[in-house]
DNA sequence: CTGAAAGCGCTAACAC
DNA sequence: GTGTTAGCGCTTTCAG
């Protein structure tokens, strides 16, 4: 059974295909009453237009791609979800593309995915949208892309950011309000821009409290479970370790939590603990973990919105866009009870 | 500057386009040094046939379409790693389509995607893959498909499949084995059918032993975090409480060790608990959760081999294929000292 | 083994 | 407002 075209709809409501065409496109110059007989046709005979034939003839793929590297599982979905939402609304299909932000050659790989599939935009979550060799690569295309999360602003590089300084300095300053003077960081992976600003946080809100920070109480974490391990079990065997630890992301904050577990320290009697992103399994966790709640969803959809936007109108400058986060306070902080 | 095509290449190469679409499909009556001439110019100019246009001239899309409800994000990013590195291998794209199991109109939403998108196959994940009516839908538009962890065989309803009533035997003999004799299984969701086969396992190692097991013992849980700190409240509740938990799958065990955790009730020495799955915090959370690893990737990748076999060739018939899981004993288990 | 020509189903000019 | 016509870049007959 051949599959109905444009042509048998034409056919049907009388009219040409250019005007069935007009009406699919939602195009103004169309009679009212025209309008309401062709899309009766539509839907009686349950048509819908074959999307390789638009794609061809319009030469513009209605396709986005997400491009990403893998944080985590969740970071990963909340960002399709969010994209996806827009997709749905304004008749986009998602093209998604796992990558390896490490693998030497990322930009052939990307170049090849894009020329293979045109799609009509691209979406660049972290560490990618860091990465000044793709952007690079998407301008020389003249592809339109929009960045998540992306550290550094830039002429012609449009960005979702949150406020990640701000609420990481909030969250270091409940800290000391909960009497912890020593306070430990957990730094983010290096190539990660945006996390490096909850860095920077804590550094101003520590400095703006008079307390003093030592690179002891600071190392470097990896942005995994596993560095976040290894970085708490040299803080829990310092000779004056901290009383908290603020870990730049909740997968290395959970591997402080297992530090302090397999050392027998209690969560958060005598150690707190917080992180940064309230990932679903922060919650679960026990303690759950106080944390900052990253607006991922949120953010993927202003940036697919974004993109849709300027692939309506190129010439549309967009501007960066902001999205709060929110602190979330679990069970893995408690205030400190003088005597320590 | 227009992008190269099939002619270009042709022009160049001092042969026809049909010779070039040869090279391009491998098709084989090209004489040699003709189709090495042709290779040559392709990559010179950097060429890639638009796929718009060889899914409209070819009456093929190229296109798979991976359907999931969202059970957890290591499981949805776990499928479709699975599925896009067949996809990539044999030059098909993926579309992922989430959607919600419980949505009275979900059959029209997926014949209207599947219509608008016009995918080669289609790959259906628990618990859509146990939904009769998508699976009805889906042969009705005589749309190829391939069903992963689907409960029920069924004539001409291909299936990948783990061996998870054996499994959840071997980890309930392993509880045994470490003299636990009050286990307690918390149910997986009903409409979730292969969770269904992990209670039958359960069941039949229990009976095997002649231990006893009472309905008490065997709450219903929704596969949910939630819903297993709520059945093990339940349990823990009891005057007679189990010395081991068994919960149908990992996120119902870990609310089982927030349970216990709440009740300041140590694990695993005063109860062990295991889960079902392996998801990626099962590692993380502590004590790390002893459970059955199941192949999901793997899973994800033979339904998408098989998938693509069958577009090759609609007439070959499909054997159900089976990926074995393993278990993985980490701290939430412990031997049961005598005098319980 | 290779090529010419006819579409695939749609959109974009341009006419009316 | 609406229709006609010519492609988009490829695959597929069907001839040679």
């Amino acid at each position: 059974m051949r599959r109905t075209t444009i042509q048998d709809v034409a056919a049907r409501a009388q009219v040409s295909i250019k005007t069935v065409s007009r009406v699919l496109n939602g195009e103004p110059s169309v009679r009212p009453s025209t309008r309401e007989r062709v899309e009766k046709v539509i839907s009686s005979m349950n048509y819908r237009p074959d999307p390789s034939a638009r794609r061809l003839a319009g030469n513009r793929s209605s396709l986005i791609a997400l491009l990403y590297d893998n944080p985590s599982p969740s970071y990963v979905t909340d960002n399709q979800a969010g994209v996806l939402s827009q997709c749905r609304k304004f008749h986009y299909d998602l093209l998604i593309h796992p990558c390896n932000y490490l693998d030497d050659d990322l930009g052939d790989e990307i170049l090849d995915f894009i020329q293979k599939t045109r799609p009509d935009g691209v979406i660049l979550t972290p560490p990618l949208s860091d990465k000044g060799e793709l952007i690079k690569i998407l301008q020389d295309l003249d592809m339109l892309f929009v960045c998540i999360a992306r550290g550094e602003p830039g002429p012609g590089i449009p960005r979702v950011i949150t406020n990640d300084e701000e609420m990481a300095r909030k969250m270091t300053i409940h800290l000391i309000s909960e009497n912890h003077r020593k306070i430990a960081f957990i730094k983010g992976h290096p190539d990660h821009k945006a996390v490096g600003f909850r860095e920077n946080g804590f550094v101003s809100a520590m400095q703006e409290a008079g307390l003093k920070i030592t690179p002891e109480f600071m190392p470097q974490g990896y942005n995994s479970f596993q560095s976040g391990l290894e970085c708490a079990e040299k803080l829990l065997g310092l000779s004056d370790p901290p009383t908290a630890i603020f870990a730049a992301n909740d997968d290395m904050a959970s591997g402080v939590i297992k530090a302090a577990y397999n050392r027998r320290i209690q969560v958060p009697d005598q150690l707190s603990v917080v992180g940064f992103d309230d990932v679903p399994f922060a919650g679960q966790v026990s303690p759950g973990l106080t944390t900052v709640r990253q607006p991922i969803r949120e953010m993927a959809e202003k940036a697919a919105e974004m993109l849709i936007n300027r692939i309506a109108d190129r010439s549309k400058k967009s501007q960066d866009q902001f999205v709060d986060g929110k602190l979330i306070i679990r069970e893995s902080t408690a205030r400190l009870e003088v005597g320590n």
